[in-house]
RNA sequence: CGGGGCAUAGCGCAGACUGGUAGCGCGUUUGGUUCGGGACCAAAAGGUCGAGGGUUCAAAUCCCUCUGCCCCGACCA
């Protein structure tokens, strides 16, 4: 390809809209241009490396024995009422209207259009186990689109649904999966980590995301230093922590705190520590008032409290809800003597010398002995892990990352199944519910996620699997004849050899392709200059490594060919 | 949805406080000189100053309303 005949709109500023690398790169490149907040045109360097991470997908996807499909992204609003995520997703989904009054959404996801289908095709053990994938456009009405590719209102998702006859089955399917997940984003370039997931309103058991590690990641993480554990801050454990309080020596002794609500405010007026605190929050679970305890100095994870009581709704208290609940005003919620269902973090279990709310206005209570004073209904890890907490596994320590998510892998049971009567018959004749996995990939968001983990101060730096062109063929002056008829016959070589080139015939000045040649991150860069010439040869240099070595022209394509393997 | 910020040429920005001819850099076009890391000179094109309303002899500038975008938070396969 022509430089000359393709659409390169590169910039030399930074577009203000742009704020984390990966995000400046691509508008930069001009590999995207926003259209509205959180939708995005490709441009054709843009398209063509998001055709090469789809292209991965692909091939890993048939490799590990899925099936590929196509669904509509526009959907009958009845098939989101069968599961009942109709209401549950009701602020994601966009939503419209045909020419009939009929309503439809635009699909978020497509559990419900596969799992219909699948109950309709298949219904014998015989025919199972299958895995069907797609690469379909997603919608969603995210509440903050964000970064560009990373957060979008309109987006490019593989997903995948697997449907099998047994746990184990599902297993091997999951694994198959999990497997092909792990090939592909090393075929990206990317490093990523996969860790423990909740799996969130989608329901089902076991989950892992593929987190690229990245400090403009949306997901905090933790790893272990010391073993494999790692887990989105979301599900993430810790070894619970031995008390070191002393036997105290009084009774609760009531303190006036006037004002002082936070925990810092009554741990500066105290003279106390944020940890002799206890944080009183109080929610409801199915509209009945609980308090949960956590020491002062941590947050409560609501996934954690979530799954402590299934299938409750939880909702933090409002205003009046906590007055009503503790007889005092937000700020002065405490355990002792009051007649609510007491869960608390497991690094409670044993404090005797702390300081709690009053359940009076402007009072605290000093000396309060846990064991003592306060009946609990629960103890559960109830906080949110952090740098520095102990490993659920092992006696490492955890450490906290930001993290990219580019996949999910998730073990879904028969949720939607037995919505849409997914049934099957066995050897025996008998009726059975199939087991469903799923799996996601953010393609879209891949593609951006290689440039966030790939780049440097002049650019890009694309792996050659997914970069617009592998080579970058640069002759310094185009009027020149000799030096563009030997770009334009390296060029065909190479077409003719199955690599995808790009031959820079513009007229500028040297500098000015070099600059731009970076910034586009091509892997490798082919200098044709009168003055390498001269010698009968040309300049080769791979991007990101400053080494540039010059090979006769005879020789080119072949050393070429060495250089991208 | 709460908080903050921005909106002036294709892009990045100044002008606004103190109302009076709409500017700069980059990019674009033409001509010339240049030619191994985003060249130089000269000329030129390009703007209903986000939209609507108000105040005024006069509004990019002051006032009101709306819209869009960005950031933080809440939210979130």
């Amino acid at each position: 390809m022509r430089w000359s005949k393709t659409h390169i709109p590169t910039l030399k500023e930074d577009p203000q809209e742009a704020e984390i690398p990966s995000h400046r790169l691509m508008l930069r490149a001009g590999l995207i241009r926003r259209l509205g907040g959180g939708l995005y045109t490709f441009l054709p360097l843009g398209l063509k490396a998001l055709r090469n991470v789809e292209r991965i997908v692909r091939e890993e996807m048939d490799r590990a024995g899925a099936i590929e499909v196509l669904m509509p992204a526009l959907q009958p609003r009845e098939i989101w009422e069968q599961s009942g995520r109709y209401e549950l997703l009701s602020n994601v989904m966009f939503r419209i209207r045909d020419r009939q009054d009929r309503d439809l959404v635009l699909g978020p996801t497509h559990e419900e259009i596969i799992t219909d289908l699948v109950a309709r095709e298949i219904n014998s053990y015989r025919q199972l186990p299958k895995t069907f994938y797609q690469i379909q456009t997603k919608f969603r009405d995210e509440i903050r689109p964000r970064f560009g590719l990373m957060r979008a209102k309109e987006f490019s998702m593989k997903d995948a649904y697997s449907f099998n006859t047994s746990p184990e089955d599902l297993e091997t399917s999951y694994q198959a999966m999990y497997q092909a997940y792990v090939r592909i984003f090393e075929r990206c370039g990317l490093r990523t980590k996969a860790v423990e997931a909740d799996s969130g309103a989608m329901g089902g058991s076991s989950s892992h995301e593929f987190m690229v590690l990245a400090d403009a990641g949306e997901d905090g993480i933790v790893e272990c230093d010391a073993c494999a554990y790692a887990a989105n801050l979301e599900r993430a454990e810790r070894r619970a922590v031995a008390p070191a309080d002393e036997t105290p020596d009084r009774q609760p002794e009531p303190i006036a705190t006037p004002g002082h609500k936070t925990i810092e405010d009554v741990a500066r007026f105290l003279k106390a520590k944020p940890t002799d605190l206890i944080k009183t929050l109080i929610y409801t679970a199915n509209g009945q008032p609980i308090a949960v305890l956590v020491p002062g100095d941590r947050d409560l994870n609501e996934h954690k409290l979530a799954r402590l009581l299934p299938g409750q709704t939880l909702a933090m208290a409002d205003d009046a809800q906590i007055e009503k609940a503790t007889g005092a005003p937000v700020g002065f919620a405490g355990p002792v003597g009051l007649s609510l269902p007491i869960y608390a973090d497991v690094s409670l279990q044993g404090r005797r010398r702390v300081i709690t709310g009053a359940n009076r206005a402007d009072t605290h209570l000093q000396g309060v002995d846990l064991t003592r004073d306060v009946t609990f209904t629960a103890f559960a890890d109830l906080a949110i892990c952090r740098e520095g907490d102990g490993c659920p596994r092992c006696a490492g320590t955890l450490h906290e990352k930001r993290g990219i998510e580019v996949g999910h892998v998730f073990k879904l049971g028969t949720k939607y199944s037995e919505c849409f009567k997914a049934t099957y018959l066995d050897p025996n004749g008998k009726e059975q519910v199939m087991i469903m996995g799923c799996y996601g990939i953010g393609v879209t968001r891949t593609l951006q996620a290689v440039i966030e983990q790939s780049h440097d101060a002049q650019g890009i730096i694309w792996p050659a699997s997914i970069a617009p062109y592998q080579i970058a063929i640069l002759p310094l002056n185009v009027s020149h004849a000799e030096s563009l008829k030997t770009a334009e016959s390296l060029m065909t070589t190479l077409e003719a050899q199955g690599f995808s080139v790009i031959l820079d015939d513009r007229d500028e000045r040297p500098g000015f392709k070099f600059k731009d040649a970076d910034l586009l991150g091509f892997p490798l860069r082919v200098v044709v200059s009168e003055r390498s010439l001269a010698a009968g040869q040309v300049e080769i240099k791979r991007r990101g490594v400053d080494e540039k070595v010059m090979v006769s022209c005879a020789e080119a394509a072949q050393k070429i060919v060495e250089l991208l393997k």
